[in-house]
DNA sequence: ACATGAATGGAACGGCGTTCCAAATACACA
DNA sequence: TGTGTATTTGGAACGCCGTTCCATTCATGT
């Protein structure tokens, strides 16, 4: 019995939805979001966009299969360990970390609704939720604030590095949106501009694992 | 004396900055973020889509110009009273309201850095906290929190808008969701289940008020 | 051997953001 | 008031994109 799971391949480079993911996340990081067309693509797997329109909807299925297969290795190797705070902190850091090695995974996480990766990013966390005593009514709560504020970070890191590379000076570059910020009238802006001068020295890593304990902490008065 | 700001109009219609911002505005709410383009904006406005480049640097200028404008709007019209905590409740539903009328907003904040608007809420996010006596030092950190929850919400918000009209039926779009989420393995999935039992009748401007509280009280336990 | 349907690859389509440029208009000054 | 210069206009043209279309190739079951 020959089932169409063990069909013989038409070739031995044959395209197959996961070879086309694999390059396409080969474009995405090598070159950025901006060069993932399907002639690119097309051009790397040596086929024509037609031939991949047979394994994939659209481009939008395309990266959120990419986004999927990225932020599954992550989930996979997230150590869950030491309390379930901590193992909050390791799956948070471990997306933090994935989205800075692949910034275009940060745009799709924070850009498209009801994502595969999504469920898989809630599922590790609500478990630890539970792990953690919170009543079940405010699990679901505590859940997305967590998930929406990684997006948050996940959407600004993807923005900034589109802009890296077009910008070469960094503190140039920090103190033109200083100004920007306080253009239309600085005595306006005290907050920002107190701001703008932590900004030059300031890890994004580091302010992220300060959101994520700050909404630990408050999940903690909810026992 | 004649200066560049009282010039004689040269039509009584003539174009700038802000009349093309109003008409960007006016289709981004009409017809949606996919339906702004230089060519229906240049018909609305009657003109060629070069002379639009001559007040606007490109499109992503433009959406930033809007983007300002609506957030300038509704920090005008935020009261701010009743202690520093309810007032970044609403500075952040004021966001929030603002994203759900104009879902265009939502993905402009998430997916652009450093934008003026972002400054804007910024400063009114930070002084509340100044006032709320959080330490000097965690400010930045506060501030950045509760900032990027609201820019993840956003994003979500805006993805969630451009699937509406394409979705009739609410309840059967979400069950194959639930259906996406589940897709490897349901056993696999035992929170984001019993999440998605209370995914049709939660109520999202609710869900992000809890969210905003959370990360206050986490706020609360710095002190 | 042959019919069938899966899979391929490249041409073609319509639309986008952006650039270019000749024409039209407003302004400064003689 | 007339004239030269700078600003502003509007539309054609460019290159690239996602997507569709379709003739062709190939593995397979009968």
């Amino acid at each position: 019995m020959t089932n169409k799971t063990q069909r013989s391949e038409r070739r031995a480079d044959a395209l197959s939805k996961d070879k086309i993911v694999e390059a396409a996340i080969a474009i995405l990081d090598t070159d950025g979001e901006a060069a993932l067309t399907f002639r690119a693509l097309a051009a790397r797997l040596s086929t024509g966009s037609g031939a991949i329109y047979w394994h994939v909807a659209d481009k939008s299925d395309l990266l959120m299969a990419a986004t999927d297969a990225i932020i599954s290795r992550v989930m996979a190797n997230v150590v869950v360990a030491d309390g379930p705070a901590n193992s909050i902190r390791a799956i948070a850091l471990g997306v933090f970390d994935a989205i800075d090695t692949h910034p275009w995974v940060g745009a799709q996480l924070a850009g498209e609704p009801w994502q595969a990766a999504m469920g898989q990013i809630l599922e590790r966390i609500g478990r630890q939720l539970q792990a953690l005593g919170v009543p079940q009514h405010a699990q679901f709560n505590a859940a997305s604030s967590l998930l929406n504020f990684i997006l948050g970070v996940a959407g600004q890191n993807a923005a900034a590095a589109r802009l890296k590379g077009r910008v070469t000076d960094r503190s140039a570059f920090l103190a033109s949106v200083a100004a920007q910020w306080t253009q239309r009238d600085p005595s306006e802006y005290p907050f920002v501009r107190q701001v703008a001068a932590q900004l030059l020295d300031h890890d994004d890593r580091q302010q992220f694992l300060a959101g994520i304990d700050l909404i630990l902490a408050g999940i903690g008065t909810l026992r």
